[in-house]
DNA sequence: AAGGTGGATGAAACCGCGTTCATCAAGCAT
DNA sequence: ATGCTTGATGAACGCGGTTTCATCCACCTT
């Protein structure tokens, strides 16, 4: 910048003006100086500027992993936002582990970030409780902290859970399972509760069988299904994978899908549309969940108070395809 | 960190020391500053840090987009690479355009990474050049430059097509036709050129269909093979999307995979295990070539000349699954 | 006892920039 | 011609740290 100034034969002031608040410096001036900007080839350092104007125009983002559809589309609604707002993203990774969580939200912190977005699977209430508290600016990607629930974007997962139900339900199907994932996760309580609670007030009570997420604890689910229970005829998987391993599962029992059984599943993963039958699942709007938890950071480090154009809870919605037919 | 150092009764060299420098400090003294660091809750600002010892401890890394479990494995390696050395990771997406992948490239430099890792499909070939020309430490992801063979992390595509030949050529089919992605792409050129070269030096000649690296795609090319190529037994798609679409095709005209036809594609997507039938396709080792790309970064900024055992060249592999049957 | 040595520490400079405040020249009204 | 306002500019300070350099104080040699 020095260099800048001496051979734009200003001073330093003037070239920072020239460059940040163009409107500060003369016409002609600037011009001088754009030239030499150009001619050296000066790019400013963003680092020192943030320093100095005490202002890092970032949003952390902290996510499980890079390496999933999922966040993918999470991290995309979100850095669309937040760049639409001028602002930059950094993302990181903790790694599924509620140590990596906090790590990752100390370390964006530390590099100034001045609102973090935070995912996390792996703290319990209390801790994220505390760390909201003392980070006003933060907000919660996936989750429903009762304390801060204006700084939460959550989907709701228990009225998924009751739409997913109600669909088989409303198909016909009355002899209904529910496959789930590892129960310490809050989006299978709250799946496993709405579907429940939809059932119970129809006067059903599923069968409930926990898995663990994965396609090859579908596959055992459903084979166990087969076995133990042959009077099922509709199936709400909590996710895809499980979904996806059900579906083998059937095809080597020779058990057509949807025609001897329905399924149901939940996030509606690329793979969804690929299998055979196409899934009919569940889909969360996981780009416009990112996108708003961009824009409420934005808004809760501008200051911005008035947030009610700000959705903070979504819902998944049923998309129809081909893995559950009409029961009579 | 005045506040730390007037608590602590030393200077504020003191307490740079004790946290930075640990050795350089008295035991006594270092414990008295870590008392007054948890008490007042400090944390470093690694922005001012950063600055003052014009090492950000940081490598940018600019990929296509988010939403893709192509670039989530990609980060997911180069991530893991990073912060085994000690490094952070500042992932920018470029929205798949030359002026964002500039754009990113320039930002992440702006922030003071020490090394930029890039995957660039849309800037061409001088422009590369002139760019890692200008940042020494720069890493290409998924390209090869002749000029900087050796700060490029790439996929032999051109063995990864012959190899998909061969393929087929090995299981007995004879008659093969190859459905390729656009032509501008360098995977697709040296895809196709792998391939026909293989087969050509066995006296075969491919159909070529040229498509869009799309499901649709892939459907409707598969529906002018079957029309007009009915002699074709096996054929080779350069993704495994076009590989899905083809499968649909397939089914609605009743013509069985892979008893009537064989099809491999290319990429190992997370669908083609999950397609009926279940794609053979080729791999690529996707968060190898991420972490080579971190490990080659580290290597350029650190200043390790010997980087012979960082690969520079990956190759694909074949994934046998169920999409190929021998043909006599 | 004198001189040398090494480890701890503090003062001050510095990193690259933004920003306040003072300065100065030009333009305007009186 | 004088005084005042306004816009453009430069000098200096500060952001939150690191790092150089000088200082001081044991402790060790001879």
């Amino acid at each position: 910048m020095v260099d800048v100034a001496r051979r734009a034969g200003v001073s330093k002031a003037t070239v920072s003006r020239a460059l940040s608040q163009p409107a500060l410096v003369d016409e002609s001036t600037r011009a001088i100086v754009q030239v030499a900007v150009t001619e050296l080839g000066y790019r400013p350092n963003e680092i020192a500027r943030g320093l100095a104007s005490r202002s890092s125009k970032t949003f952390g983002v902290v996510i499980n992993r890079f390496d999933s559809i999922y966040y993918g589309a999470l991290l995309d609604g979100a850095e669309k936002a937040i760049t639409a707002e001028g602002y930059k993203m950094l993302a990181e990774s903790s790694g599924e582990r509620a140590k990596g969580e906090r790590e990752a939200w100390a370390s964006l912190l530390e590099r100034q970030c001045e609102a973090v977005i935070v995912h996390s699977d792996n703290m319990n209430d209390d801790e994220l409780t505390e760390l909201m508290e003392s980070h006003p600016t933060s907000v919660l990607m996936n989750r429903l902290i009762p304390t801060f629930e204006d700084r939460c974007i959550s989907l709701d997962n228990r009225r998924g859970g009751g739409l997913a139900a109600q669909y088989l339900y409303d198909k016909g199907h009355r002899n209904i399972a529910m496959v789930t994932g590892p129960v310490n996760y809050h989006e299978v309580i709250d799946r496993t509760a709405g579907a429940r609670e939809f059932l119970q007030k129809h006067g059903l009570e599923p069968v409930v069988i926990v898995s663990d997420f994965l396609v090859q604890g579908g596959y055992a689910a459903m084979l166990e299904l087969l076995d133990n229970h042959p009077d099922i005829t509709g199936v709400f998987f909590q996710n895809d994978e499980m979904a996806a391993g059900a579906i083998e599962a059937c095809r080597e029992r020779s058990v057509d899908v949807p025609l001897d059984l329905s399924m149901i599943g939940f996030d509606d993963i690329p793979i969804a549309q690929h299998l055979n039958p196409k899934l009919t699942t569940m889909r969360q709007p996981l780009r416009a969940i990112g996108a708003a938890a961009g824009r409420l950071a934005h808004a809760l480090v501008t200051g911005i108070t008035d947030t009610s154009d700000i959705p903070r809870v979504f819902e998944a919605e049923v998309v129809e395809r081909a893995s559950v037919r009409e029961w009579n």
